[in-house]
DNA sequence: TAGATTGTTAATCGATTAACAATC
DNA sequence: TAGATTGTTAATCGATTAACAATC
């Protein structure tokens, strides 16, 4: 499994292939080709081997690919077998839409605390977890050897809680605020512009309305 | 503005420029030439005038780009010039966190119901707008002309309700539902699969870690 | 063994970047 | 006019697809 340069559309393939196989598994699938995949998740057969090439080979000649060994090594390549701790800062309804998102567990992100602004909030539960002031984030960072920080925050405080975040070592952010972080490139950054999604379907929506598809 | 097999990953890219314009234009700064903005938004200054091109010409060769004009016009191709009318179905946090999501409105998509399967939310308000029970899905549709549906339902009903939704006319789907959704080629769907994106975190997070960036 | 299907190389396609003539 | 910067063509790069030899 020598990982070395695959291209960011590999990988965001990746959870889609994990996805599907998971289901196939559930469904007791045992082995499944390239080709059967390929009809299945309306990609190339060509790619899917491609993709999973890049990983070293996990299928077999005349065989195809076993359905259970696949998504396991897929989850790993994922990360999926360790576990991740994790803050939420910004406990408004997107926050909170996380927090209760129990699937997370399950694949080993741990939502270690919940943090918020707002003097109201402190104390409250939110599935069980207390929401802790802003001044108790750095102690606790250290203390929970967080390594994931989630942003459910308005885009206004976003880029200073980032920094924060980084300062005490936390390595990678999940960022809802609507603004690029500039962060150094060692931090992983995953943004999730919803305002964008929504723009590019009202692109495609339009564009469809004028007949030009 | 005549557009025509412009590729998805150029229309991708429209809601930054939309974004970092509007911030420019909110700072009072008037023109702005492509390299500028490639400092600014870290693409090649070719990239940029690549992708405008693509809808005609919007700057002046020796000046750059009026921001203000530039900004209405990428408005424009996103559609965010007409009103769109649109049904959150599943009220739960996330369709909670979207419907209090002032912004969206302020774009010219407007929140015209809310629905859910709960029988003891019927009735209910959320910021102002009463949740309606499933039943009455088809008439609302009809009578408030929607055409975008918003699933934040799970996966195992989504597919029933997108079904219902595109059978009442609905042209577009923003799906949070963790499923790809089986739809008309006509109808426009916009996926937004948190796990998958938190999935990429982890890679990348888990690769970082191993020393292999 | 024969058939099936991978792993992998080669060919194609599309997207990005570079270069520069057009022109404000 | 001279300088700046676009619009656009050409070159490069990377990703996808096709083809097929290797092999189970």
């Amino acid at each position: 499994m020598e990982e070395k340069g695959i291209s960011q559309a590999v990988i965001g393939r990746l959870p889609r292939y994990f996805r599907f196989l998971g289901e196939l598994k559930d469904q007791g699938v045992e082995r499944i080709s390239s080709q059967e995949l390929s009809y299945l998740m309306h990609v190339t057969a060509s790619q899917i081997r491609q993709d999973f090439n890049n990983f070293g080979g996990f299928g077999q000649q005349g065989y195809g690919y076993n359905v259970a060994y696949l998504y396991e090594e897929i989850g790993k390549i994922l990360g999926l077998d360790q576990t991740h701790n994790l803050i939420i800062i910004g406990t408004g309804h997107l926050g909170q839409a996380l927090a209760n998102y129990m699937n997370f567990e399950r694949r080993g992100f741990l939502i270690k605390g919940l943090f918020d602004n707002d003097p109201k909030l402190t104390g409250t539960l939110v599935r069980g977890i207390e929401v802790r002031p802003m001044s108790e984030l750095e102690s606790f960072i250290t203390a929970h050897n967080v390594d994931i920080g989630v942003l459910t925050i308005p885009k206004t405080s976003a880029e200073d809680v980032a920094g924060r975040l980084v300062a005490c070592g936390v390595k990678a952010i999940w960022n809802f605020a609507h603004v690029d972080l500039q962060l150094p490139p060692e931090v992983q950054v995953e943004n999730v512009h919803l305002s964008d999604s929504l723009m590019k379907l009202s692109y495609n929506l339009t564009r469809q309305e004028k007949g030009q598809v």
